[in-house]
DNA sequence: CGCTGCGGGCAAT
DNA sequence: ATTGCCCGCAGCG
């Protein structure tokens, strides 16, 4: 099914899929006619070789909050996914979506980070790790050669090949967060989700990735990553994720996982939550949030490969291991991961991360996130097509409000609509949230929704 | 102040 | 030996 589907997909969105090469290949293949297009959000198992010239490419930039890792290889740059923080409590925003905040990829602005409370409920947040990657923060590896800069996402992990295996998804679900502070949300509406176990699956959240979120200095951290609507979810395929621009999501596929990793996590997390920073930015409260929409909920359920998110979302109570959030949060919001695909098949997914739109970036960045996305980006192509590049088009993703959730006709349904950053209306007010990106929640849901996971393939295309 | 790359070093496999 | 991860350092914006 979809597997095949999605690969297809995936080669066909870009050109380092349509070759056969691997980041630790002694000799890589030949530089391609076309380089692929810049993405900022990469999901589940991809390739890429962008042109040496490309400025985001060189600096190894991503969506998802992406922190360097030693793999001893000074020709191969290893990053993993750190995932995506959330509310505890997993509270609602106004516009029904969840918070999910980037995380900051210094360590220390990281605690930082994690001391601050949600802006939404005051609760504490936590940072739900990366597993994407078969349990495992999603990595992403950066290789230059000649001219061509190589791209390559999931697999070498530990896991192995994915292609064959195929890395999981990572869904990270980044959840996103977004917070506004002001608004008072209900917890509840987070619970939507159905199933019960919040986290289990590991492997489901780790999906997210965010990874592929993905992260890109621009947005620094602050950013939000803003959960999708349900809708989003829903609509949003795996692929979306990628689509998502939001950088919203990370992978953290921990969350999910283990209640140990959690546990681990959690504890930091705990320790650390704050905001600081983002409560301010996160004015949001003020500016509309765009997102909205969530209404939810639904497709978190779908998730059920993952299940993470599902678990996480699930539960309704909290589980004392289990940082409360993970419960609700999933559910309505998903978080936004990266995800790898692991498993069959082969798509990944990732959650579109909302990219953390600075807010004098947004623009920008919104636009980048929006090429990012992979799979998102075929959806989103068909959407906006790389037009997201252009200004206009990142207006309008940023604008938080829109359109959020869209929902990508068929399958597909590019969620980034939704990403819409709320930043662009709200960055004015941002401005201290700075870099709070926003993000739709759906990507998460992407993941979920391996069902979708069909979509996936479609968005590849895309690229180009 | 935070992001990024680099590389040492440790632990687990 | 490999991999994952932590940590500190330095450069940069």
């Amino acid at each position: 099914m979809p597997a095949d589907a999605l690969q297809d997909a995936g080669r066909a969105c870009s050109y380092g899929m349509t070759l056969n090469w691997d980041i630790n290949d002694p000799q890589m293949p030949p530089e391609p006619a076309h380089f692929d297009h810049f993405r900022e959000w990469p999901n589940g198992y991809v390739r890429f070789i962008y042109s040496s010239d490309e400025k985001k490419a060189q600096r190894h930039l991503s969506g998802w909050a992406m922190r360097n890792t030693n793999n001893h290889n000074g020709h191969i740059l290893k990053k993993s996914c750190l995932g995506v923080v959330v509310c505890v409590r997993a509270c609602t925003l106004p516009d029904g979506s969840c918070l999910q905040l980037r995380p900051a990829i210094c360590d220390k602005a990281r605690l930082k980070q994690q001391k601050k409370v949600c802006p939404n409920c005051h609760s504490a947040l936590e940072l739900i790790p990366c597993r994407g990657h078969s349990g495992y923060p999603v990595t992403n590896f950066w290789r230059l050669d000649g001219n061509a800069i190589f791209f390559q996402a999931g697999e070498n992990q530990g896991s192995g090949g994915y292609i064959n295996n195929i890395p999981p998804l990572e869904s990270l679900e980044p959840f996103d967060i977004l917070t506004d502070m002001g608004f008072s949300i209900p917890e509840q509406s987070c619970p939507s989700f159905p199933t019960s176990d919040a986290y289990k699956a590991p492997g489901d959240l780790a999906a997210f990735q965010g990874d592929v979120m993905p992260p890109f200095q621009k947005y620094p951290n602050p950013r939000i990553y803003l959960p999708r609507p349900p809708y989003n979810y829903e609509l949003a395929d795996p692929g979306y994720s990628s689509s998502s621009p939001y950088p919203i999501l990370y992978k953290d596929p921990s969350s999910i996982p283990p209640d140990t990793d959690r546990a681990r996590l959690n504890a930091r997390q705990y320790n650390v939550n704050s905001y600081s920073g983002y409560e301010r930015s996160l004015d949001f409260t003020s500016k509309p949030h765009g997102w909205k929409p969530a209404l939810g909920k639904a497709s978190l359920g779908e998730r059920a490969e993952h299940g993470q998110f599902q678990a996480m979302a699930t539960h309704p109570y909290y589980n004392p291991e289990l940082p409360c959030g993970y419960l609700r949060a999933p559910a309505p919001c998903t978080p936004a991961l990266q995800t790898v695909i692991t498993t069959t098949t082969k798509v990944s997914y990732q959650a579109y991360p909302a990219p953390a739109l600075k807010y004098g970036d947004n623009v920008h960045e919104g636009k980048s996130l929006l090429s990012c996305n992979y799979a998102s980006d075929s959806a989103l192509m068909s959407a906006y097509p790389e037009t997201l590049d252009s200004p206009a088009s990142v207006t309008r993703a940023a604008s938080p409000v829109g359109p959020l959730p869209l929902k990508l006709p068929g399958d597909c349904q590019v969620i980034r609509p939704s990403m819409v950053f709320p930043q662009e209306s709200a960055p004015s007010r941002m401005d201290g949230a700075e870099t709070w990106a926003m993000c739709p929640s759906g990507w998460g849901s992407a993941v979920s929704y391996s069902d979708r996971a069909g979509l996936f393939l479609s968005y590849d295309s895309e690229d180009f």
